[in-house]
DNA sequence: CTGTTAGCGCTTTCAC
DNA sequence: GTGAAAGCGCTAACAG
């Protein structure tokens, strides 16, 4: 059987409590007697039972994230980031994947409530009300990872963070520039696509109800193809599209291939989040790229300073850096 | 504070243990007892405590699955597969991202260790051999989501699914067909290229090294890339490439396109996985289809059986679908 | 500095 | 059918 503390008591001719200590690193033990038992403990190859310490006291270290999934780059790419800086303040990440099927929103945080998860964290946003007010039950802090409306909220600024990629695309000459949205991630879309509108205004350029297509597709790759294939069908098609996400981006410049349109040379593109496989297509993807691990490393800030009793509101809304690759370029001719 | 059992039973007027067997639907409690128990239990909000429950039972209920990280498609696509299976016969998934720092190896188990998961289930094989050793110093199962050389291996039939696709290009009449493979991956690679050689020898072809380029990328977009670089310097490239998974193609994709290089027109590409996006990308990737269903249906089988105490090996190869989609068809002339 | 004691919240014998 | 009692492996007072 495994090995517990009282086996290296045993061995060693001490209390489980010396031992105990002894591998805490604890000063009220000798040093002499520390060496000796964490030696014994290497050797016996001792491993603590996580089970047994939660219990005792009262503590997981382990944070609860909830996501839609792992089937979209940027998601993993953020709860990469926390898993990491979780495990530099020695905590570590349970993971829940919650479907889209609302009916499952329980299943899917009750084994984080089982295990005593210390802070939950929430990274995608579709239907969170019902999750907040789910989780509002139990006596666990909830961060959300973007700018909604909760106690603690750290997320990107995506108006302004749109207006950039928009201004780019203005900059270059566009003025026929189109949005792809997606109606599943409301609070991410719409400011995104506010900060398009805003962009536009702020140049006096009237947005065209008709370059704005919203698609309901969660992953973004159909919804980015299909979307595109409406822009393409209009009368005056847009000289340049910004994109909700890359995933999108990425169904929305398969579109374009298969049309013959090439880009940039016919078209820009500009996509949102600047997940890793987005410079190895071609052309290599212009995008904006959200500071995952400033995020990453104020979340669990949070999580701690709540941990430890601070219940202060916390409010970030960070900016997001123009990544500007080959996709975007000044619009044809005139 | 939360309510524990003891909280319920005096509510209810009775015994700790006798909400324990009402929440555990036992028969050997009242119906009515077990009903106004459950109810109150409902009502007051308890959720069981995993670490008291696990202690006690002295089972997790969790198995661990260790894989190198949440960046690439198709073990992420794997990983909830599996998260899938084990939620369906009431296990939960402990996720260990291991980094390829061998150093951080132990590191990166521990955890699981702790938690007393009660299987381990590799899915990535860089030094596994290191890994394995690791493990063996704990009597967890092991069980390698590839074939290996362990007594619990459940993968996919590299050789054969290599074969399938190479056998199609073959039919399309390709006669110089080339292989991007990752030096880092060594199993399945090794696999897929000698499925790839065994195709081209068994049509009477001689496989020429200059047209197997192994790279070094563990992500596969970079290394795809610069391999189809060097692919296209040669004096006489090839008119089909296989590469060794979809991350790899699609930096092979954006390198033909920057070369001005038409996908299928004047050059072939298959690729292996086929993860969510292949689909999107222009031409709609194909490629080979791993059982990820069946995998991870057949890991939970294992690690059940494995559990209750059946040690039998087991080993399965389960054979790949071809996928065929846009990026291949005949060469060009002759 | 070390041993003793008392639990953490739960399950599971064993009596009645 | 229910209560009493024991204990999973560990930590943290409290003595000495």
């Amino acid at each position: 059987m495994t090995v517990t503390m009282e086996d290296i008591a045993q061995a060693a001719g001490v209390h489980r409590s010396t031992v105990s200590r002894a591998l805490a690193n604890s000063p009220r033990v000798t040093p002499a007697t520390r060496q000796r038992i964490q030696q014994l403990a290497e050797e016996m190859g001792y491993v603590p039972n996580a089970a047994a310490r939660d219990l005792i006291t009262r503590r997981s270290r382990a944070i609860g994230v909830v996501l839609l999934g792992l089937t979209s780059p940027y998601p993993c790419e953020l709860v990469t980031a926390i898993d990491e800086a979780a495990l530099r303040v020695g905590y570590r990440v349970v993971l829940s994947r919650r479907s889209d099927d609302a009916g499952r929103a329980l299943v899917n945080i009750k084994p984080l409530i089982e295990q005593r998860v210390e802070a939950i964290v929430v990274i995608e946003t579709p239907s969170v009300e019902q999750y907040l007010s789910l989780l509002s039950h139990y006596d666990v802090p909830v961060i959300l990872l973007y700018s909604g409306d909760s106690r603690f909220c750290i997320g990107t600024d995506n108006v302004g963070a749109a207006k950039l990629g928009v201004d780019h695309l203005l900059d270059l000459g566009h003025k026929r520039i189109a949005f792809i949205g997606c109606s599943r991630y409301t609070i991410e879309n719409d400011e995104r696509q506010t900060g398009y509108t805003q962009a536009l205004l702020n140049r006096g350029l009237t947005p065209d109800p008709h370059l704005m297509v919203i698609h309901d597709d969660w992953l973004g790759g159909e919804g980015g193809r299909s979307s595109m294939h409406k822009l393409l069908a209009l009368p005056q098609p847009p000289t340049a599209v910004f994109c909700w996400n890359d995933e999108t981006a990425l169904g929305a410049l398969g579109a374009l291939g298969a049309a013959g349109i090439r880009v940039p040379e016919d078209m820009s593109l500009l996509g949102f989040d600047d997940m890793r496989l987005a410079r190895y297509l071609h052309p290599p993807l212009t995008t904006i790229a959200q500071p995952k691990e400033l995020l990453a490393e104020l979340t669990m800030q949070t999580v701690l300073s709540l941990i430890s009793g601070n219940t202060a509101t916390r409010k970030e809304k960070l900016p997001a850096r123009l990544v500007v690759r080959g996709s975007t370029a000044p619009p044809k001719e005139r």
